[in-house]
Formats: C-alpha cells, structure tokens, sequence
DNA sequence: AAATGATACAACCGCATGCCG
DNA sequence: TCGGCATGCGGTTGTATCATT
C-alpha cells in the first residue's frame, strides 16, 4: 500500500510554468499570501496545478528579491565551506545566502562547482601521475587511487574529531544534528567518534608486510594541561623537544602523553593512529569493497582530499577564504614531528588562532 | 546544416517532519 | 498518545539550450 498522492495527476498540468501561470500565482499570494494551505491553493485562484509545485514555483522563482545565476566568488566559498562542513543540506545553505534558493544552490552545486573542483582534482592526479609514471595514460592505478583514499579518509576524520573537540556542542557531537547519511558514511562516522583509535584508520594506511619495519603513526593534539578548559596551548621549539622526548616512554597503548614544556605541563592526546600491525596480523586485508565503497563516498559526499599540494590547488576557491577571515589550513604531511597551524571551522564558530595545534608523530618502534 | 552530446536549470517525486485535532 | 494532513527537504528526472563534430 503506497502513499497516498497529494493530489489528482490526472487533472493537474505538468511541466514548465507559463506566464499566465505565473502572473495568477503571483498576483493572488501578493494580494492575499498563500492563506497557509498550499493545497487548497491552485483551486482558488483556479489553477490546475498541484500545490507543491505552487509552493516550489513561489519559492524557487516568483518570490521577491530572488537571485538567478551569477554567483560571486564569495558565494563559492561558502558554499563549498558549507557543503564540507554540512553536506547536502541545502535549506541550510540557502539560509547563508540571501536571495538564494535550496534549488538553486543544489543545482548549481551539481552542475558547475562540483565539476570545478572535482575537475582540478582529475587533472592534478593524472599530471601527478604522469610526473611519476611517463607511461601513464592518465588512468589511476590502484595504488595511487590507494594513496587518495588513505588521505582523504585521513583528513576527513581528523576533521571530525577536531571539529567535536574544538566544540563539544558541534554538529560532530550532536547525532540529532547529522544529516541522512550514506550507511557507508555513517558507520564511519560513528567508529570515528566512538573509538579513540578508529579500526577504520587501519584501512587508511598500508598494510605492513611480515618482516617490515614497524611504524606507528599516530594523530593528537596538544593541549595546555593547566588550561585544558580553555585550550590554549603555547608552542615553542623547546615544546617540541619536550614532546619527543616524552615520546621515548611511549607504549603503543598510551592514550595520551604528558609532558613539559618550560613550566607549562602538556598533554598529547592521541586521537587515532595507524599502521601498528602485529606480525601474525600482516596478512590481514581490508574489508571487502572498502576501498570502493570509500571512493564512492568520496566522489559523492565532496570533491576529495588528495595530497596537500592538491588540496591547496584544487580548491582554489579556498585559497580565497582568508579574504574573509575563514582560514584552512590542512594537516602537513612532510613532517616527522611538525607543528602545524590550526584547522578551519567552516561555520566560524571558532576561530582563534593557535586554540588547537594538530601533530602528526611518526617514529619507528 | 544536421546530428549528437553536454550542460544548465526547472520541476517532480517521495520520504521526513511538524502541527493539530 | 496517536493518526492524518500539510509542508519542508533533498535526490532525481525532464527538457531546453548550447557546443561540438
């Protein structure tokens, strides 16, 4: 037993709107607004359409103060900054943007900013590739698309993970706030933000063989032990002397490691880590379809995170956002044990500089 | 000039949500 | 508290227009 239908399709006209169509629709909610039941709508004014597409016709074109293509640059960017913070939710969007539709936006997500980014992004992995391969005939080898995964899945979870520690009421924390998610992407989510060390980091980065060098590397950030509240952490070269040779008690079950820094006592709290295999567990795969179901994901949910020079050179509409004070930055990956700048929140809810500081903490066991 | 493909955008569809009796 | 209904929303489809061959 199906839905009920809203309305009769067989009398109600379809497709595009003509301008008598619209001049009735306008003329009658400027008069006397929709009177709150779009339904009933079209037969008082004695139009055979059906009152979504009333509603959705006054919404997306007969509405005062609409805008129509011509998106500027700083709409760009929030859209994008919006898309990657929020996904698809486009009523949300649209709510940044005056005179903005959900429809427009969606569309013009789908049709043009999309394919921008995502274009940038093809191109600079085959001129990668090719750099690397002279063979190469543009097509992605598994590696290389092993390689795209392992950082997009990388940056996108510390994301998350900084973004719930920046703000205990984010939208990360806050499951009620979360949009329908891709079964695929909600698993993950949740194993990120339940487990302090993700098992989907394991599938993030390559699988040591038997007989390698073990290398764990691992993700966590500093905070201020006197001033955990607040978060501000002062980083100097002596705090990262400090920090290393705190590393040299390290056990592979340490959660989070203190240390000094001058006077000031530090915490590194690890918020994941990858690559600690046991040998008896070298063969251990990914699951099935993992790496598939993460490049779906990742084509569809954003344009991707490659390397950090591609990031840098696909989002090109992001270099612009310090412009307007929205900085983003991403982890650096050239670096043993490096400080790097803090991350971006999309929604500006916090933007004071140096409030998290990100380390990447690779050493050899 | 015609055929074909690509693109942009308007509109539709159906599920989720909130309101109200 | 529950069920019915209207609305909101996001994904998808249809179609007009433009570009290319």
């Amino acid at each position: 037993m199906g839905r009920a239908p809203c309305c009769d399709k067989n009398n109600v006209k379809r497709g595009p709107w003509s301008p008598e169509e619209d001049a009735k629709l306008k003329a009658y909610i400027d008069h006397f607004g929709t009177g709150g039941n779009w339904i009933a709508l079209p037969q008082k004014i004695g139009l055979k359409r059906c009152g979504k597409s009333c509603r959705l016709r006054w919404l997306n074109y007969l509405r005062p103060n609409i805008k129509h293509g011509g998106f500027s640059e700083e709409e760009d960017n929030i859209i994008c900054n919006l898309y990657i913070s929020i996904g698809s939710r486009w009523s949300v969007i649209a709510a940044q943007l005056p005179g903005r539709t959900d429809n427009d936006i969606k569309n013009y997500w789908n049709t043009r900013l999309k394919k921008k980014l995502l274009g940038r992004r093809k191109q600079s992995s085959i001129n990668r590739i090719s750099s690397t391969n002279p063979d190469a005939d543009g097509v992605e080898d598994s590696s290389s698309s092993q390689a795209l995964s392992n950082a997009a899945l990388e940056r996108l979870q510390l994301h998350m993970q900084l973004q719930s520690l920046q703000n205990p009421n984010s939208f990360y924390n806050n499951h009620v706030l979360w949009p329908k998610l891709h079964p695929f992407q909600e698993k993950m989510v949740l194993q990120s933000l339940k487990e302090s060390f993700s098992p989907l980091m394991q599938y993030a980065f390559p699988s040591p063989q038997q007989g390698d060098e073990q290398k764990v590397v691992m993700y966590g950030q500093l905070v201020d032990s006197d001033t955990r509240q607040q978060g501000h952490p002062k980083f100097s070269n002596s705090s990262v002397v400090g920090l290393e040779n705190s590393l040299n008690g390290i056990t592979s079950s340490d959660s989070y490691i203190p240390f000094t820094s001058g006077d000031h006592a530090m915490d590194l709290t690890i918020v994941s880590r990858a690559g600690v295999v046991e040998p008896a567990d070298a063969a251990a795969q990914p699951v099935p379809n993992f790496q598939s179901e993460l490049e779906n994901f990742l084509n569809s949910k954003t344009s991707g995170f490659t390397s950090q020079e591609d990031k840098i050179g696909e989002f090109g509409c992001f270099k612009e956002m310090n412009r307007y004070g929205e900085g983003m930055n991403w982890w650096s990956n050239d670096f043993e044990i490096k400080a790097s700048s803090n991350s971006w929140d999309s929604a500006s809810v916090l933007k004071s500089e140096g409030m998290f500081h990100d380390y990447e903490l690779g050493y050899n066991m």
